[in-house]
DNA sequence: GTCTATAAAACGATAGAC
DNA sequence: GTCTATCGTTTTATAGAC
């Protein structure tokens, strides 16, 4: 037997930890506050590896850090969201955690694409889709977990849609105003519109 | 009689145009990408004259581009909520509007605050801190419509609340998906947020 | 107050040794 | 594949003529 040939490219750990310390500074900081040094300097990673494993420069590990924060909160929207539990109160909790994580990190930490996106939205265009992709994806697990609850296919993008606004939109203000009471109004607001959903069947 | 002497220095205009770049250009491609420069060459005005009207250069027009910012669209929260017409059909007007705007601009122009205020929230202070009071302006001319259409006092914040992160949310997820759906969903939640919040009275 | 020339530092990116 | 030295540009800010 020949021994095991892993896809070596995408699972480098020099790759892995300058996508994860670029996704960390773009987030807390901005995208173009952020230079390259201070990423290679975050990821203990001297300057030539980012070229190597990204050829395209900072726009690449850029691409690959928006789809790896996706796919982390991706995960973690489907852990937070059990099929096997009520997700009405599902729904609260997620926004009681969120405002809770806001509170342990001073406010840094919620939704860790929010200002990437905004950033690149008119500016870098493979930068905007991989946000779109990501938000997307979120979305879908919102979507599919109210269908799985009995609600109906058209109002479950709705109400995923709802969720998703309320969420973010009291990220942004609980940052800039540094409380976390956004976050708890929002998410009372974001239950009651899930059980608005599942009662109109 | 002595000439009327207008308190002159912050009311000239090349100081003004400095403001007006610098809030559009810091709106459609973020804080930190744009540079000075840009902001000089929009506003036709040469480099010494920056440092003149703003001595703290480019974070002090900052704060000023923010609270420029604010009182604009507080402005015209105050027209779009006018006190003798229906609040309820207001808000979702409100949204409508919004989602043509983008349309209009493709998906450029919403929120003017909402990327540097994530872009500041941990970096500068002072930028952070004119971002929230912008905010806080807009979300008590939201409390004080929906207080005078009569809704009780602890509710009319927690609506102006909810109505401001749909209204955000919206615009983060209408701008990165480049579709205006997500702003139509949001104006209709938005409107009957605020249709419950005059019904528990 | 307006404007230009320039400084000092930081930026993203590259070349080439190992 | 790792690492360093450096390139060329661009950045914010300043000095000083007008």
């Amino acid at each position: 037997m020949s021994e095991q040939e892993p896809p070596a490219e995408k699972q480098s750990a020099t790759r892995t930890r300058l996508i994860v310390s670029a996704l960390g500074l773009f987030s807390r900081n901005g995208y173009a506050a952020t230079g390259v040094k201070a990423i290679l300097a975050d990821a203990k990673t001297p300057y030539g590896s980012l070229y190597h494993w990204f050829p395209g420069g900072k726009r690449e590990l850029g691409v690959a850090a928006v789809a790896h924060g996706g796919e982390v909160y991706r995960g973690l929207f489907e852990t937070r969201y059990p099929t096997d539990l009520d997700v009405i109160a599902a729904t609260e909790a997620a926004f009681v955690e969120a405002a809770d994580m806001l509170e342990a990190t001073d406010f840094a930490d919620s939704c860790p694409l929010a200002t990437i996106a905004l950033e690149v939205a008119n500016t870098d265009e493979p930068m905007r889709q991989a946000a779109a992709a990501a938000f997307e994806s979120w979305l879908t697990v919102f979507e599919q977990r109210f269908l799985a609850a009995g609600m109906k296919p058209d109002r479950a993008r709705e109400v995923a849609v709802n969720v998703f606004c309320l969420l973010e939109g009291a990220a942004l203000l609980a940052r800039t105003t540094k409380s976390p009471v956004p976050m708890h109004v929002a998410g009372k607001t974001a239950a009651k519109a899930v059980a608005d959903g599942l009662a109109t069947n």
